[in-house]
DNA sequence: GTGAAAGCGCTAACAT
DNA sequence: ATGTTAGCGCTTTCAC
């Protein structure tokens, strides 16, 4: 006995109908079979099956797509993927889809509005489900246009609209900045990157609250944004933390602008937590190996996109619903670079 | 003067044969000059171009694929994107893809074959134009199931049949434990991942070689695996290195056994590079986070996702020579792990 | 250079 | 429960 893989390396595919044939029944019910949806007897579903394994019946997705109008795709268009916080929620995202049976279409905007209107272009195109996006800065810009269910990630540009999954940035940053203060640091400053984008300004905020509340005094010059790259926060930190008028202590609102501090922290021979100390966001595994450990606000990132992905999968089953904003919580990893408590 | 958006919010999407009309030509000739195909004359563009922009016409993707049988879309299936190496390709490949207008498609395998071969199938659904796979372990497993182009990414299955885009593996691993060595550090141990994928063995095949040729004896004490994971590299780590008889310098084959070494090496209490020293491969960003940064073999990942993406494109453009094996060299970064060369 | 028409393989009414 | 049939929107001969 052997496999029937000796038949004519498929000259071209098979085809429904031809499923059909071999299990002598229409082609309707073969495609009701193959495609699990409308009804079939017990043996009907057999001959189909059986014909369709002998004949090594590969289902057409184009076909498919061109018929019903659904891809069973979902895009996925972030800043960059090689940004760990993007990968993750893109790992969580295939997750969550996979269980719908939906696959992902990935697209990088690098922050771009041009580069992220081009691929929103061509999703268009696609027949795509739904879209999960992490919108490029909100300001002066055209709304997405996109007409079916939509989720945005980490950010929102529209907060009204549509369904979006974030965290509380804020309550974040504010619970660093107050583990900071306990700890008996002060001033406290912050490194940021440019607050174009919402989760950016509301860590700020929470940064602003914290101070506030603490009835410390909001001082700009301890306040520095950088390009959100390592090397620019590199840069902007050594030049905050250079002169003997520094911050004794610094909220890094990314997980490169953490990089980036510490980085400036240990050339300038400064040491941490005793010169400077640290807190950021985003709870990266280098921040355990480093020396110290630093404390961060960690984020749940798989499960946003997991979240996401489950929303979406919501409202193509038809949920229509309004538009759900879904904050999730953040949480302090308290480590060794804020001293003792 | 208002854009013509208060049209009916597309009661269904626009087709050429509606462009065709408004253009006043027939539906062939609008669909070369919408489709890039074909003859057109420089009339009939401007009209077609006008009434597609006025209609606001959006190519069916599914129609297109259908009717050509391409879906100008790849598929890439690694281990899982959250890991920085298959982040970074795929940033890699999709710039490249991007070139040629095609578009990337993810699934991640989780390094099991049951998982691989349920995306592939999944993937052999969507007439996809070509297929990227690190594909998973390569004993006891079927052939890949894929008739179009095929290449493989950091690891091959099949040296002989397809192309494939890998690094130097054995030169590099070479290259870290001649270091190791010519800082006078011995004996030199070694932590891999099981050796069931190609570059772990070259790697583990690189180190062999090192200490032959430097007349150094093999010695499978202080040549440990450990599970694809920092945790277990960290045990696996400690173990080797907690008794008195312990290498004096480890070459560690990824960065999750890097890390989970560096972490154990910490718990220990041993310092590096004085009482172990360490080279490891990957050069990921927190290497030189730490202290001491840590010297590292230095993989082109994002060329391996570009040449990858290139070599496709090749293809598709009618490429049909012998397969090609794209052998990127490494880089050993000195830094500080390893002591004074 | 352009048009007419035949599919591509499937889903979805609709009828039975 | 099953069969018939009309598209889905595009590409692609094949004439002209």
């Amino acid at each position: 006995m052997r496999e029937p893989s000796d038949m004519p390396r498929q000259a071209r595919r098979v085809t429904i109908k031809q499923v059909a044939e071999q299990a002598g029944v229409s082609q309707a019910t073969a495609a009701r079979v193959l495609g699990e949806y409308g009804h079939a007897s017990e043996a009907a579903r057999e001959q189909v099956a059986i014909a369709a394994e002998r004949l090594g019946y590969v289902a057409n997705h184009a076909a498919r797509t061109l018929a019903s109008g659904s891809s069973r795709t979902v895009g996925l268009l972030v800043g960059d993927v090689e940004n760990p916080f993007f990968a993750t929620a893109a790992r969580g995202l295939a997750d969550a889809l996979e269980q719908g049976g939906h696959t992902l279409l990935l697209a990088n905007s690098d922050e771009d509005v041009d580069r992220e209107e081009q691929a929103m272009r061509a999703f268009a195109t696609r027949q795509l489900d739904g879209l999960v996006i992490s919108p490029v800065a909100h300001t002066d810009r055209a709304p997405l246009s996109w007409a079916g269910p939509l989720v945005q990630i980490d950010r929102v540009v529209d907060d009204l609209s549509v369904d979006s999954v974030v965290v509380d940035n804020r309550a974040g940053a504010e619970a660093a900045v107050l583990h900071l203060a306990s700890c008996g640091h002060a001033p406290i400053g912050m490194l940021s990157e440019p607050a174009e984008i919402s989760s950016t300004a509301e860590r700020l905020a929470g940064y602003r609250a914290a101070l506030a509340g603490l009835g410390m005094e909001f001082d700009e010059r301890f306040v520095a944004v950088a390009a959100p790259t390592q090397d620019s926060a590199y840069e902007v930190a050594k030049e905050m933390l250079a002169g003997p008028d520094r911050p004794r202590a610094i909220f890094t609102a990314s997980n490169f602008m953490t990089a980036g501090t510490f980085h400036a922290i240990r050339d300038l021979g400064l040491r941490v937590p005793d010169d400077v100390a640290l807190a950021g966001f985003d709870d990266l595994d280098w921040t355990t190996l480093v020396d110290p450990p630093i404390t961060v606000v960690a984020q749940p990132v798989i499960e946003i996109g997991r979240r996401a992905g489950e929303l979406l999968l919501d409202r193509l089953r038809g949920d229509d619903g309004p538009p759900r904003q879904v904050v999730l919580p953040t949480e302090l990893v308290v480590r060794r670079s804020c001293g003792e408590g």
